[in-house]
DNA sequence: TAAAGATGTAAATATTAAAGTTACATCATA
DNA sequence: TATGATGTAACTTTAATATTTACATCTTTA
């Protein structure tokens, strides 16, 4: 697994959200037209970032709106709301453990730190990207 | 793509030749057996971080040796020598420059910089990690 | 109150990336 | 020259992602 599609998808749709508010109903169907995927996947995304309590959907009626500030959500929140295992889904250690090699009986317990290290430090990063930043670079860039 | 399997199987190997050095003669045949891997995946392995000048090989013969310090080795070079792509595999963007929403226009712009920042921090973790500690973390393992 | 248009999800399918296998050419030594 | 090893290409399998289809459910409004 990575930082997947998904993640970007769900960046796209909560600037999406965040700029067409009062100015258009935002449905399943407008995002997947936007994102080039398709309604389910967004649907998916979409209750993800509501168990979250990112956003508010409106059923029957429909129409997505943000329920938090943008400077509230950081990308840590954004990944860890559609990956459920976390960071370390990205990254995979061969089992071995079972052999009679001692390097393979070892081998787990000697990756597990510098995997843990790497897993905090793109915690930290993540943590310090907010929405609203993003938010703030999208406007630097259609100004320009 | 993951910081995958392949990752954890050269730092494997790598450990595995190092404490090999003067009782065997370490073949594909001896990785494979002890990673739980096959000797293809091994010799492709271990072909690359040939390339990368970590270990010389012996054609014919057989046998792998270590031929840097393992305190010059990172676990940032052992990664780049496993994936030629490098770490901005590891994250992914949807495609949807083409369309006409400014969003889809500019979101990839807008998360070049918070994936680059998590990439930077990945490498900067990465570069502080050496074969040696994690060989002496190994020894550390086997006698507790 | 029923039609319209939306969400919520399950299930099936397609696509792609990763891992494993087979096969065989090449090499160095005994 | 037989043996046991590496180097790779090509194929197959497996698993993870993404997509599609289908349909139950919900809310407004005509």
């Amino acid at each position: 697994m990575q930082i997947s599609i998904k993640c970007s998808i769900a960046v796209h749709c909560l600037i999406f959200i965040y700029e067409a508010k009062g100015i258009t109903k935002v449905t399943s169907n407008l995002l997947a037209e936007s994102t080039g995927s398709n309604p389910v996947i967004i649907r998916n995304i979409i209750s993800s970032l509501k168990k979250t309590g990112f956003i508010s959907v409106a059923r029957g009626t429909g129409g997505a709106e943000l329920c938090m500030q943008p400077s509230e959500i950081t990308l840590y929140q954004i990944y860890n709301a559609l990956e459920p295992d976390g960071l370390s889904a990205l990254i995979g250690i061969h089992p071995c453990k079972d052999r009679k090699c001692p390097i393979a009986q070892n081998i787990q317990k000697v990756l597990q730190s510098p995997y843990q290290k790497i897993e905090d430090s793109i915690k930290e990063t993540m943590k310090d990207i907010t929405l609203q930043s993003m938010i703030d670079d999208f406007h630097t860039s259609i100004n320009s």
